[in-house]
DNA sequence: ACGCCGTGTCACAGTTTGGTGACACATACC
DNA sequence: GGTATGTGTCACCAAACTGTGACACGGCGT
């Protein structure tokens, strides 16, 4: 199984002696602290994979620590905090945190909120780009709807991805058969119309309202995010 | 303490100082540097966790960077490059770099690929890596199928491991080609495809429905774990 | 209402692509 | 030398893909 290194900080020395304990047995590699500042001391140097922050801790609080982090690091981070209250919610999603979960908290519940945070920051790094439930990744060249993934013929993939690098902008014909097939076609033809309807037929919902792939009578095609 | 982070070395102002707002605003922390002697000499002090270098330098080029570094220490090397320059890839892969981008490049795709080569660094440290069932044991070049050794000969496991470097990715016949094979083999050739084949009749249960080793009409292979 | 122009839709045939097995040559190992 | 193993190439086939043309459709201006 999969060992995370985990920063936890929380002051509370029985709290945070039982989540260490917690998380250890659930197979995960925890290194805490009791305080923001020691936190953010070490976190250069022992490169974790999440932070789980308690949000009062004595000095630096931890909305104040996730703020830091999100400046040094991408870190993913978790709030942990004593009360449901709703106003620290939003402060600590301002702040940039990836979760928030309230104590007392059982450790499958906290694992399993460890694990969901880290699968999207990992995912996050992959070479995707993402418009509502079209989910495009170029390095692995696989296009998913709504968690679906379509199969799109290698011609159909270039054609979105030449209209995806440029979002909101009309491109021409012209440009298109350029960009996309080789020079030898020249001037005008059904050619990209025909390509991006059977685009459209695997990836907008109802092809006759297209909600991604938009006609620009006159002009071309632009694609643009729902 | 130590200083970890990214070791940027391009010549142009304008580029460089594009390049180190991205990548800080990615989270990164960066040092940039505008010529390689200078990168080199300060390598030993900065400890950078990962090099990325322009191939067109002024004095050393990128690729004698990437070579000296790789005399000095395991530091991952990505290697940035204007458009299409095939001798380049080649040098480059030669010259043992992990990642090879063609500018200009977006950051997000930039940071990508660094987080990409960065956990592969991070996986390296250990010599097997685990698909499911498929163990494929780098120190002994061993592969294992449910336990039972599966023998691949030395072309075939090279291919393998390049394939397995790139989970996820769609790798194309000409990078394979380049970084398996020599690159004295015409761009055209069915030799790949052939090497796939012999692969996956050992390792996939069923070579018709691949698990490991995805074809990608009209692009090239990926391979995924199950 | 009418016709026109631009676009959507569809079927089909020619082309391309990759899987597959056979085979020849090279190399290493007895 | 003889054998086994590894490797590159080829030909064939099935499947997938693609360009094209014909026709339908719908908005727009007259």
């Amino acid at each position: 199984m999969r060992v995370a290194g985990i920063l936890l900080v929380e002051d509370d020395p029985s709290v945070r002696t039982a989540l260490e304990l917690a998380l250890t047995r659930q197979g995960h590699s925890v290194t805490s602290y009791a305080t923001g500042e020691e936190a953010l001391d070490h976190i250069r140097a022992r490169r974790p994979e999440i932070a789980i922050l308690d949000v009062m801790l004595p000095g630096i609080d931890g909305v104040e620590v996730c703020r830091r982090i999100r400046k040094l690091d991408q870190l993913p981070v978790i709030l942990l905090t004593a009360r449901g209250d709703d106003l620290d919610v939003v402060v600590g999603l301002e702040a940039g945190a990836d979760d928030y979960v309230v104590k007392p908290v059982e450790p499958r519940v906290l694992d399993a909120r460890i694990r969901a945070v880290l699968r999207r920051a990992e995912s996050a790094a992959s070479d995707r780009i993402t418009f509502g439930d079209l989910v495009i990744d170029r390095g692995a060249l696989k296009v998913t709807l709504a968690g679906k993934e379509i199969h799109l013929t290698p011609t159909e993939l270039r054609l979105l991805l030449e209209l995806v690098r440029h979002p909101g902008q009309v491109l021409n014909r012209r440009y298109l058969l350029r960009a996309v097939w080789d020079h030898t076609h020249i001037a005008d033809s059904r050619l990209v119309d025909a390509c991006v309807q059977r685009i459209r037929a695997k990836i907008e919902p109802k092809p006759a309202e297209p909600v991604f792939i938009h006609t620009v009578r006159g002009f071309g095609y632009r694609f643009s995010p729902p």
